[in-house]
DNA sequence: AGACTTTTAAATGTCAGACAAATAAATTCT
DNA sequence: AGAATTTATTTGTCTGACATTTAAAAGTCT
């Protein structure tokens, strides 16, 4: 691990560069402890504020942790689902929202990657998946739900529909597409008659679950898919000329 | 923003966070001027290194970019594509080396997402992902290529698949999810008959998106999953028992 | 001897103050 | 007016110090 002090890059940015290409070549392993501060600073000749920075990085990455005391010191962290969850929703969410994604594109990439799971989870749900779609369903037929409360249950719904298909990558990888789009559909007004419709056809997509009827998933995701967007698109045009 | 010197979590942990939030939440704007680190300093009554911590941290997940000189400072990013994509690149990679996720687990999720856009990249793709397509099969058909550059190759031949669905959130969630793949790719061994029969598929993928058709890809990349999954576990067996 | 308490050492967390380097604006000189 | 110089501001880095946490070692009492 080498740095050069001669480059434009911070020596801090280098240092958590150097240690981070150690870690993900896999020459330091999880829960193995990093050399202490001082003896980094050392290594690297620079000053242990230096160094503090760059792990400080690391940390926000989730890449280290840090533990005082006798035996404490920085570790290699073992990365778990949890962690990379919210740091992907927090990063798809500034990225949406940052670039003026429009809903269309969000929306479409949404229900076409979970219109990806609907097989596998049509075939691997269990009772307790359905459970929760559900629970869920019954919450957005509440009467004086916030557009809010409704937008967060429905996340949860999809959020179960996609555990369902017992693929924790999977999983990871649509938290993120599917959270990240809350904001989104939260500009969108839901009125008595939107909701009714939107809850039919979640309980087609439950109850095609129910039967294993993976076919039925995907067409029903695909009217809901169409339906969603149609209404966004009449919530700004109504914008447009009220 | 406002922190408590009495929390467990460190300060610059607490910083770091109430900034983050900022962010996230719209209250700082994109290219808008954080303070500077003494303003800073003051303002959470902590000291100067402190909160240089906490910036190294936003830092580190793109949400701030940092200038020099007269008019420098920190300033809220705009977080690009790019580097979202090479975020979450090394993310997925770490969770899937870390946790031990079997190769048939993150095979199915990777190719159940590509399916997904399979669609919409028969109908959207233009001559220039054909072309690209086209030329990483050529290349993969080179005698004397390694293991890894195949790989890389057959990485390179999905991304295409994958932009050719003009989404760009689409490729967005998906790069993470084929790229963090590689390494895994990277333990199988192609045999000269393997990658002949790869190479058929992806010929069999590139006409099929030529002629816009939307069911041979999807077909297509059924058959190629299972090959690779079958490959991969013909190299398991193999290694169990020499 | 064994259990409890105290001490010690090592590590991270925080602070203060200083200087270096970069950079743009203000000033001065031609 | 235009070019060169100075100046002020801000981040980057260093030094040295002290506070806090923690586990192990040492000591003490029963």
């Amino acid at each position: 691990m080498k740095i050069d002090p001669q480059k434009p890059a911070d020596l801090s940015a280098q240092i958590a560069q150097a240690i981070r290409d150690s870690i993900v070549s896999g020459a330091l392993i999880v829960d193995e402890r990093l050399p202490s501060e001082a003896e980094l600073a050392d290594q690297f000749q620079v000053s242990r504020p230096t160094v503090r920075e760059a792990l400080k990085r690391l940390a926000a990455q989730s890449l280290i942790r840090t533990q005082r005391g006798a035996t404490g010191g920085a570790f290699v962290n073992r990365l778990n689902f949890e962690e990379a969850y919210s740091q992907q929703i927090t990063t798809s969410t500034l990225l949406l929202s940052m670039n003026a994604v429009s809903f269309d594109t969000a929306c479409e990439a949404r229900y076409a990657l979970e219109r990806a799971c609907a097989a596998l989870s049509a075939e691997r749900r269990t009772a307790d998946h359905l459970a929760t779609m559900r629970a869920e369903i019954f919450r957005q037929a509440q009467p004086g739900l916030t557009d809010e409360a409704f937008c967060a249950s429905d996340v949860a719904f999809h959020r179960a529909l996609v555990d369902g298909a017992g693929n924790p990558v999977l999983s990871y990888q649509l938290a993120g597409a599917v959270e990240a789009m809350q904001p989104l559909m939260n500009m969108i007004t839901f009125t008595a008659r939107s909701r009714e419709a939107i809850i039919a056809l979640h309980t087609k997509i439950a109850d095609a679950l129910e039967a294993r009827d993976a076919g039925a998933v995907d067409t029903t995701l695909a009217v809901l898919e169409l339906y969603t967007r149609q209404l966004a698109m009449d919530v700004a045009e109504r914008r447009r000329k009220p």
